[in-house]
DNA sequence: CTGGTCACCTGGAAGC
DNA sequence: TGCTTCCAGGTGACCA
């Protein structure tokens, strides 16, 4: 799915072609992803501008103008889309939103994903509330990365998926980072040292950055709003390269699972 | 609290 | 060709 990077650039394309336009209605074709999508959406939206699109580790907030916001994830296979006022509906699309000008389609075929309305204040809102800090925020620095890992047992590479530690991070961005610092994923996250955490902390940055500037990673399912593909999958140093050589110290990059996940890392550079 | 495991759901690829 | 098994950008409920 999406991580923070590919949620970043749905959030920037569809910022860039809604913002200020009018919504004109909602059609609901499944009443169920992860959680009930709203019955109401329709009379509590239709006819109010879009003013703002938000995002807050995975997740989209959109602003209508109202105290409350539309909130959007994209679980794993999620793809918000920009579509003709008439295109049909297929199987797995799940809902509509009809602006002026385009239809606004989420598809997920797994359902993974969620479709909300929340009430202000929406940052108590129990899915946001124990969000982990916005790792390209000025305020996430390795001080505050450390104090968080401190108390932390178990290997680094999941618990740098824990949306309650660092906000975003999904496996293959996690797996990059980690690459990037020299970091070996089953490090014991307490234990990293301080010029570790300074180096994670700035290749979380540089990773999302460049990704983000690539316009994403698209394995399978994943398109921007506008159709286009993310090309940071050419640049991933370890993720889904196992058995091929490690561009920075050419030792053979290896597979584990981790948590019922996939890590990808290099024995030969990652201590 | 923390850290593993599992379920949620569908489809594509690989194995036989 | 066709059936089976495994795997996938996430997350949170459950259990020791």
């Amino acid at each position: 799915m999406p991580e923070l990077p590919e949620v970043e650039v749905t959030r920037q394309a569809l910022a860039a072609a809604l913002l200020g336009r009018p919504l004109k209605r909602v059609l609901c074709h499944a009443a169920k992803l992860r959680y009930p999508v709203p019955a109401d959406l329709h009379g509590r939206l239709a006819g109010r501008p879009l003013v703002a699109i938000a995002r807050r580790g995975k997740y989209l907030l959109f602003d209508f103008a109202l105290p409350g916001r539309l909130l959007v994830h994209l679980g794993m296979s999620g793809r918000l889309r920009l579509l003709p006022l008439d295109a049909p509906v297929r199987k797995h699309d799940h809902v509509d939103l009809d602006f002026d000008h385009w239809r606004l389609r989420l598809t997920d075929p797994r359902r993974f994903g969620a479709l909300l309305w929340l009430e202000a204040p929406v940052e108590r809102h129990p899915l946001l509330a124990g969000l982990g800090p916005e790792p390209l925020d000025d305020a996430f620095d390795a001080v505050a990365l450390g104090l968080t890992l401190r108390r932390r047992r178990g290997a680094i590479k999941p618990v740098l998926m824990d949306a309650h530690v660092v906000a975003g991070l999904g496996n293959i961005y996690a797996a990059e980072a980690l690459h990037r610092a020299g970091i070996d994923p089953r490090r014991p996250a307490g234990e990293l040292g301080d010029d570790e955490l300074v180096a994670l902390t700035e290749a979380l940055r540089a990773t999302l950055r460049e990704a983000i500037a690539a316009g994403g990673s698209s394995l399978r399912d994943y398109t921007g709003p506008d159709g286009r593909l993310g090309h940071f999958a050419l640049q991933h140093r370890v993720y889904g390269r196992a058995g091929q050589a490690c561009p920075r110290c050419g030792a053979t990059i290896e597979k584990l699972r981790q948590a019922n996940r996939s890590t990808f890392y290099c024995p030969g550079c990652q201590k």
